[in-house]
DNA sequence: TTAAACACTTTACATATGATAAGAAATTAC
DNA sequence: GTAATTTCTTATCATATGTAAAGTGTTTAA
């Protein structure tokens, strides 16, 4: 748990006794690489944080796999589509290295927000960055080229390149990667 | 203040004074056709809601003109960048019809959660939902073609093609005029 | 009402990315 | 440690989209 409580201590201060509470409905899970955490067609009822590892969300396209997005250490996942509609997601989690997560039960999260105001706002705010991380994503896949793409990746999280196989870093990109290949041969 | 109020009860329904509260930090506000409701640079302290118009979010790449999103009637907009980081924004509001606004006073809003966790968790939900529709965004940037995402929009959002220039449409779908005239043009 | 400005389409050509296939390199499994 | 997979690269060709320019149609504003 320590680690979770670091992070979230930076975004929001919660109390101890909110603490003692997230904690009983946390549950530590380990995942080796490749394994699924969560399938396609399930409703998503839990918001992972990675503690060591990582996971990828993806779904399949015209039975193409694409990844949509990474998590690494310290990082909160969750199939968002789901989670917030209670409908079962088109997505699946996977581990892409051995990965140890912590599982939060979110319909007792849910349920904890009611008695718990700090914990209902660490979690808006958790949400609030989650969406503008998504909104510079959109930015980037909206008018830039592949290639610059693939450099502000390389600039700004290259730790995905030297932790992730380039065929999911491909997709995640919105090419395929033989594109991704030559795009890398010419730098 | 009535369109919203029933807006926001459909969402999340929230306390009779949490309704006299909200109502004391909006501020109806009107705007001609093609008028800026906030220029980039600003940093955003507003949150909107269109009452009766259209508005679009956009920003410059190169000197080109792109439209991030569109908000027509009952909706919320916000440039969610700027509002959750307190940083100035690249992007800017603008008015695509003659349009009425509710605006809306972020820090006063911010401080409301303190007394009213219904109106936080009324805006926690807005944002999920918002989140929601980011995220399939990115679905439809990712690995859909351009004649796709068209598609997609006429079947989804057919009043944006009626009362939007189809020039804005165009950088929305992350492509140029021509190439959404020729997309059309083909079926 | 007319000129000016703007929006949309069409054409021709350039280019980035996709698809397919084959080979090289790296990883995994026995 | 070697074979079998899997990943990555390279090459070729096809195609979607970009760029530029010109023409038509529609609004806007004097």
């Amino acid at each position: 748990m320590n680690s979770i409580l670091r992070h979230i201590n930076v975004i929001h201060s919660i109390s101890s006794e909110s603490e003692k509470a997230l904690a009983e409905i946390c549950k530590e899970v380990k995942f080796l690489k490749g394994k699924d955490v969560q399938a396609i067609g399930h409703t998503c009822k839990t918001i992972y944080f990675v503690k060591s590892g990582v996971v990828r969300i993806y779904y399949f396209k015209n039975a193409t796999d694409i990844t949509e997005s990474f998590e690494f250490e310290n990082a909160f996942v969750a199939r968002a589509e789901s989670l917030f509609t209670g409908k079962p997601s088109k997505k699946a989690i996977q581990a892409i290295e051995d990965t140890i997560l912590i599982a939060i039960d979110s319909d007792r999260l849910f349920k904890l927000f009611d008695s718990h105001p700090d914990l209902e706002r660490l979690f808006r705010k958790i949400i609030e960055n989650s969406y503008v991380n998504t909104v510079s994503r959109i930015e980037s896949l909206q008018f830039n080229t592949a290639e610059e793409r693939y450099l502000n990746l390389l600039k700004d999280h290259s730790n995905v390149l030297k932790r992730v196989p380039l065929k999911l870093i491909a997709s995640y990109l919105g090419i395929t990667p033989v594109s991704l290949s030559r795009i890398r041969g010419t730098k």
